[in-house]
DNA sequence: ACTTTGACTAGAA
DNA sequence: TTTCTAGCCAAAG
């Protein structure tokens, strides 16, 4: 597969940015919907340009938010209404759809 | 050019 | 349910 393009990366940004307040999308999700052949690509781009994104609404496949930020993401997402009891937000119910 | 490092995931134990 | 493993791929050292 080719290199990851300059438009995936945009695409990407796009992608979260297109998240709904309320809403959560996973790592995985979010690789797809852009094609990317791996996951850890989004996690790339995240840790590399997260400044004018609502990068809190981007959690893993297992509902949780990648370890480091856990405490302060699941606070900005309680803000928004999302549930996140036992530090485990409901993927069933809070999934943003593309 | 090679090795290590991640904001990951699906599957197995 | 959790922990572990292998696959994954761009960037940094």
């Amino acid at each position: 597969m080719a290199p990851i393009t300059d438009d995936q990366v945009e695409l990407v940004r796009r992608l979260v940015a297109a998240i709904p307040p309320g809403r959560v999308a996973t790592y995985g999700d979010i690789a797809s919907a852009a094609e990317l052949s791996s996951p850890r690509i989004v996690g790339w781009i995240m840790r590399t340009d997260s400044s004018d994104l609502p990068w809190h609404r981007v959690i893993t496949a297992s509902g949780r938010p990648a370890a480091h930020l856990a405490t302060r993401q699941l606070e900005l997402l309680r803000a928004e209404g999302v549930l996140a009891d036992d530090g485990r937000v409901d993927l069933a119910r809070a999934r943003h759809r593309f």
